[in-house]
DNA sequence: ACATCCGGTGA
DNA sequence: TCACTGGATGT
């Protein structure tokens, strides 16, 4: 019953044998929120899912233990695989591993109260980040990291917008995007890219790396930018929607048969017309693996609201992607579900206004948008799990992503591989203020639900949609 | 499961894990008599309390290990004392622990099933003991132990009758003991002392001593011998009757409030006149620390029956005193408790006659004699304490002898202290059999119960008694 | 050698 | 069902 650090609602019992071969012996249980009862590490890390690594956290005490420690553990162990399994530690090359939706949730950025040490602080960058200096393109050395689903199947890498252009030598999409996570982990400041001109940069490139920002050029989102995103997404929930409006008709014996077999607890969450079956094909279609290029016609049109709940999910895959992670508030206001607006909801929210139900400090790159549009609209039954199957067991009442949300290697989900090669150098000094860059958005689309798939179906469906790069230039 | 050679009522277990990473990895188990579980050789150790030095025990194996490597753990330690902690072991120049009223507790006699290398056998001496061979006078390395009570206060040392005398260079009577002793423990054979004549022995002990006997000369005892040792119990008890009766009238306004403080479950046991008064004297008296020399007379008389219980124990210490180890089966002998006949039991087995109660291989020396007697009769009060104090709160339902049993230094009880000077060589070639030896008997005497002490009373008491030296020359 | 985890057991 | 241990595995 020590007070300890411990997440609100969570209490630790401390229970002295009594009796028996093991008298004396304490015992340690904690309790949930919800009244849960663990009994041990490993029971909270698996009802916690596999999103949480509570290698820091100490049962005995219920505290956070030295990172140092962790890290000197972690030596002894495997493949560079091991990487992704670390936690942020005092070298800043291993990655973080989402904290958020966990029972010890913690901001995921990091933040840093005072510098390491007084004594090396900051020797040859500016005060922009007090992180503690790394080596030059130490984000190569995050190269060999992949994200893989439960299964341990590799999921590939996420497309990033033409936009959006590395900036040094030998730089993979992937390593990209494992830049920009870190950076976005890594920094509280904004991640704008490398300010730098290409040129310049790559006269000598050990000179001009500015090493709290990612190896991308600076990129530069405009208003422009942020309405032709939201056309998209307004476009993919139409096509979905007309879609869905085909499946229900064409799919309705089969689906019949289905809905028989696991249809519990989902019928209070579908307000639209012929709910069963829509819901259903919905969530087919979030457990899509989305390679295929899906391009959505930039035409915004209204649209009727009976598409809502995981459909809304499913549009987010056209846009820009980026991998992130959520805030430690997100799975708090996911419960403020809505049926009614949502949708409307969530275009408003994809716009460059700063989201203020976010505690967050406002990331240059916001990637807030879409999904927290969609957990507003039905919080019940989605996760973003991307190529996933059986686990349709029981309603997700958690918040339960396995990697979505994770920066381990980057969030995947399909589209066209754009190599970052028509980029004609954006060479603008734009120094912007933060103020400035609040504008700019990089829509994060991840959330996707974990039901069973019909994956003929669903291929079927998103067939004809295609992914749009933006093209600002 | 293994047969290893265990304590009775001991046996251990070998598990295989069968899973998990370790799997394949065998656990030790050790079950007590009672069932108990032992999962490692410190919990034994903890379990067992600080009488019992497990370092030799091979928790694996279940066996004592060799000494070599014991020897080069207890280097680092402080004083000679280590000598007394070490196991009975190969060179045999550690002394034994006490082994008995402990779980691994074994019949002290050394029992050799084989000889210890089928080489080395043997290369100097005969086959009598197959011990293996020791450093002529190793005796002497156990010359600056010392028994010491549980408060580590050094006790006395034993005195020796005249009839023993030691055959050597420079031996003291506590060399002797020890001497004794360890031929007790180590040696199956009769232990007769050497049969060699003084006059040879001087010329060339190297040449002509027995390594298998200790370093007395030979060791007679005849018929007149034990009768005169009967005669002098008999007498003592006689005279401590007298006393008892004594005090019985002078001490009792004094006695009142004695028992007032500690007169809990130890009534049932007195059968004789005013049992409070008389019982609590006789436990003073076996508090006592017998240095001052209490001379019996030797005139058998009839005695009257009320003076048993713990009064019997009290006569031991005026008999011919020599240390030894119980054995294993002392405790589940002493349970057999008579109170009607016990005084007169503890007579008869005072005689030569073998005692058939024990299963020990008859000791050319037995020293079962009064000790069994005097457990006998009250087995539940007493325990040879020696010069303890304060061990009052309950009934010693256990045996517990902490060093009284034990060879280390060899048990002490007060007496004369006769240098073995006036011997007159002793120079019969008297090489009996076994069947002779029997015969001869030295009565072991230490059994003391450790109830509270009023010292004053008990030294009156004993004052007018002496130690009668046997005199059979 | 001991800490930790977790299935089994009994109230 | 759940508190409590025993026993087994991990470190």
């Amino acid at each position: 019953m020590e007070t300890v650090d411990l997440p609100k609602g969570w209490f630790k019992e401390e229970v002295v044998r009594k009796s028996g071969l093991s008298a004396g012996k304490t015992d340690i249980y904690y309790y949930g929120p919800d009244g849960k009862k663990y009994r041990s590490k490993p029971q909270i890390a698996r009802e916690l899912g596999a999103n949480c690594d509570l290698t820091p956290f100490d049962f005995k005490s219920g505290a956070m233990i030295s990172q140092s420690s962790v890290v000197r553990r972690a030596k002894g162990k495997k493949t560079s695989h091991d990487h992704a399994k670390g936690f942020r530690g005092e070298t800043g090359l291993t990655l973080p591993v989402r904290q958020t939706a966990s029972i010890f949730k913690q901001p995921v950025t990091l933040i840093r109260s005072h510098a390491d040490s007084p004594v090396r602080q900051d020797l040859k960058h500016g005060p922009a980040d007090s992180l503690p200096p790394r080596q030059l393109f130490w984000e190569k050395s995050l190269t060999d990291l992949q994200c893989s689903g439960m299964n341990e199947e590799t999921l590939k890498c996420i497309t990033l917008p033409s936009k959006i252009k590395g900036i040094g030598p030998d730089l993979s999409t992937e390593n990209l995007l494992q830049s920009i996570a870190a950076a976005l982990h890594l920094s509280t400041n904004p991640v704008v890219g490398q300010s730098q001109s290409v040129a310049k940069f790559a006269k000598n490139p050990t000179v001009h790396i500015n090493t709290s920002q990612p190896l991308i050029q600076q990129v530069i989102i405009t208003d422009e930018d942020i309405r032709q995103q939201e056309t998209k997404v307004e476009g993919a929930r139409k096509k979905l929607e007309e879609l869905l409006a085909a499946i229900e008709k064409s799919g309705r014996e089969k689906l019949l048969l289905e809905d028989k077999a696991d249809a519990e607890g989902r019928d209070s969450l579908t307000p639209s017309p012929s709910p069963g079956a829509t819901k259903r094909k919905a969530d087919d279609l979030q457990e899509q693996d989305l390679t295929p290029p899906a391009k959505v016609e930039k035409k915004p049109e209204e649209r009727e609201d009976n598409c809502k709940t995981d459909a809304e999910e499913l549009s987010a895959p056209a846009n820009p992607e980026l991998a992130n992670q959520t805030t430690a508030d997100s799975s708090a206001s996911g419960s403020e579900s809505d049926n009614g607006t949502g949708a409307e909801e969530s275009v408003e929210k994809a716009t460059p206004q700063p989201t203020d139900t976010d505690n967050e400090p406002t990331k240059e790159i916001n990637v807030e948008s879409t999904r927290k549009a969609v957990e507003d609209v039905d919080e019940g039954s989605h996760t973003d799990a991307v190529s996933e199957t059986a686990n349709s067991e029981k309603d997700n009442t958690e918040e339960d992503n396995p990697k979505g949300d994770s920066v381990e290697g980057g969030s995947v989900e399909g589209g066209s591989v754009d190599s970052p090669s028509e980029g004609t150098g954006n060479t603008e000094p734009t120094a912007k203020e933060p103020e400035d860059m609040e504008s700019s958005v990089l829509d994060k689309s991840e959330e996707l639900s974990d039901e069973d798939v019909d994956e003929k179906t669903a291929d079927a469906l998103l067939g004809d949609e295609e992914a749009v790069a933006m093209d600002t230039n």
